[in-house]
DNA sequence: TTTGCTGCAAATACTTTGCAGCGTT
DNA sequence: AACGCTGCAAAGTATTTGCAGCAAA
């Protein structure tokens, strides 16, 4: 598995850098996030790490989830279910960077990855722009479309 | 206040539209939304409103908002702090259309409206094509910068 | 009069915290 | 050995629901 080296590698040194230690709760959570295109929650996640590691509590994922979104792994997302879900910042798939649109009536959620050239230098030069503007140290941006999906309309 | 006729005259046409009514609760929270470029959450929403109206209570407010955004007058924001906040989609002071910038630390926000012709044409574009695309009717989209703001850099 | 919105209180669901114990470094 | 992560259970907080009463059309 190349891949999940890459991905312990590359937090392996964002653990270091940050002075916290790559434990097997971390490791298990960080490998699920990056096996999936989807945008697990809490619950999801700790169901699936139960499979594999049985001692490791739902208190634990949450606590881990919380590191690795302050840490700037993880974004944590509400799209307004009452529940938050997550996914990896840098996506180790080749997935990279995509947006969403929202089913405002049964939540459904769509990935989308095709932001054109010309909408990724937008975004830069936008980005840019409000960085300086108000002095804000921008790490991540969001783009979402609501509606309603083909099935609820 | 010809501004609160027009919010009025325009929800109660959505009102009549859906079938529902238009009542002291709506009427006060919708007044309330008009009023502020804020995003209020619930709880704020209930202690403005109890000055004026003693009798209405929490879940009113909660059932009321929950309408609301079910008839697209009002988004629901999740900003990361474990309540919701609301915001009036058209909101009629001139305000407009605006997006946040996020603390990722102290979880102030930033409304900012710049956003250049050309900005939101390619908005425009990418919406028509992702309608398109995925047989998905787009009514609203929030673009969101997460970083560290001024004070917590 | 009828429909369906309101309010209170209780219930629910998600998330956080206290504390003792254990695993890494 | 020391530090600080981990798990269980209990607590906390936001939100939802049941049900009787009431208001608007």
């Amino acid at each position: 598995m190349k891949k999940n080296n890459e991905i312990t590698n590359k937090l392996f040194q964002n653990f270091k850098e940050k002075g916290y230690r790559l434990t097997t709760p971390r490791k298990a959570i960080l490998l699920l996030l990056s096996k999936t295109d989807d945008h697990p929650s809490v619950e999801e996640l700790y169901f699936d790490i139960h499979k594999n590691y049985p001692s490791i509590g739902m208190t634990t994922v949450y606590r881990t989830l919380d590191l690795l979104v302050s840490w700037n792994v993880v974004h944590k997302f509400d799209f307004g279910e009452g529940r938050s879900r997550y996914e990896l910042i840098d996506h180790p798939n080749g997935l990279g960077h995509h947006h969403h649109l929202i089913c405002c009536n049964c939540k459904s959620i769509i990935n989308y990855t095709d932001l054109i050239d010309k909408e990724v230098e937008l975004i830069a030069k936008l980005e840019k722009r409000l960085s300086k503007r108000y002095d804000f140290e921008i790490n991540s941006h969001v783009i979402e479309f609501y509606g309603l999906c083909k099935n609820c309309r």
